[in-house]
DNA sequence: GCCAACGTTGGC
DNA sequence: GCCAACGTTGGC
């Protein structure tokens, strides 16, 4: 079981926009970073969980949990041309992009908010908070997942 | 709206 | 394979 952050800003999808989806699930499909897609197609495993980030907004945080619920497949929206993450270089025969699905767990009582993980000594380690990061998948380790679980979860 | 950080592209 | 130009991310 391992544990991710993902990002997403939520004028474009909100975590409350993941619990209003048929059976709480979708597609997390977009994501055109090397990196972050590596994290999606070779370590991610059903069930693993995830804290759902909203990027991009006031305040910037954590604001629930999710949990992956597919194995990884082709991203279906780098073959359509009338898709904004059309990429003509992804081949249906040797798909450059792949996604999970991601399904609606948690709602945290509370956000978790970005300037509160900064000021919390043991998630100073955090991929979030080092500079210049801009990966909208990391993972984060057992003990990070729980205590931010932790903060967000009490009234 | 600014802009630092960073990834990608493409000419050479 | 280098690297300048460009586009994007995302906190502030």
């Amino acid at each position: 079981m391992r544990y991710w952050l993902m990002k997403s800003e939520p004028e474009t999808f909100s975590f409350q926009d993941l619990k209003n989806r048929k059976n709480q699930r979708e597609p997390w499909d977009g994501v055109r970073n090397y990196q972050a897609r590596n994290f999606m197609r070779d370590s991610m495993s059903i069930g693993d969980e995830i804290l759902f980030y909203h990027s991009n907004t006031k305040p910037p945080g954590i604001v629930g949990i999710a949990e992956v619920a597919s194995h990884p497949y082709p991203d279906y929206t780098a073959f359509d041309e009338k898709s904004k993450y059309f990429d003509p270089k992804s081949d249906p025969e040797n798909p450059r992009w792949f996604l999970v699905d991601v399904a609606f767990k948690k709602d945290f009582n509370s956000m978790v908010s970005l300037e509160q993980i900064k000021v919390i000594p043991e998630l100073s380690e955090m991929k979030i908070l080092q500079k210049g990061n801009r990966l909208s998948i990391t993972p984060v380790s057992s003990d990070e997942f729980a205590l931010i679980c932790a903060h967000g979860l009490k009234n």
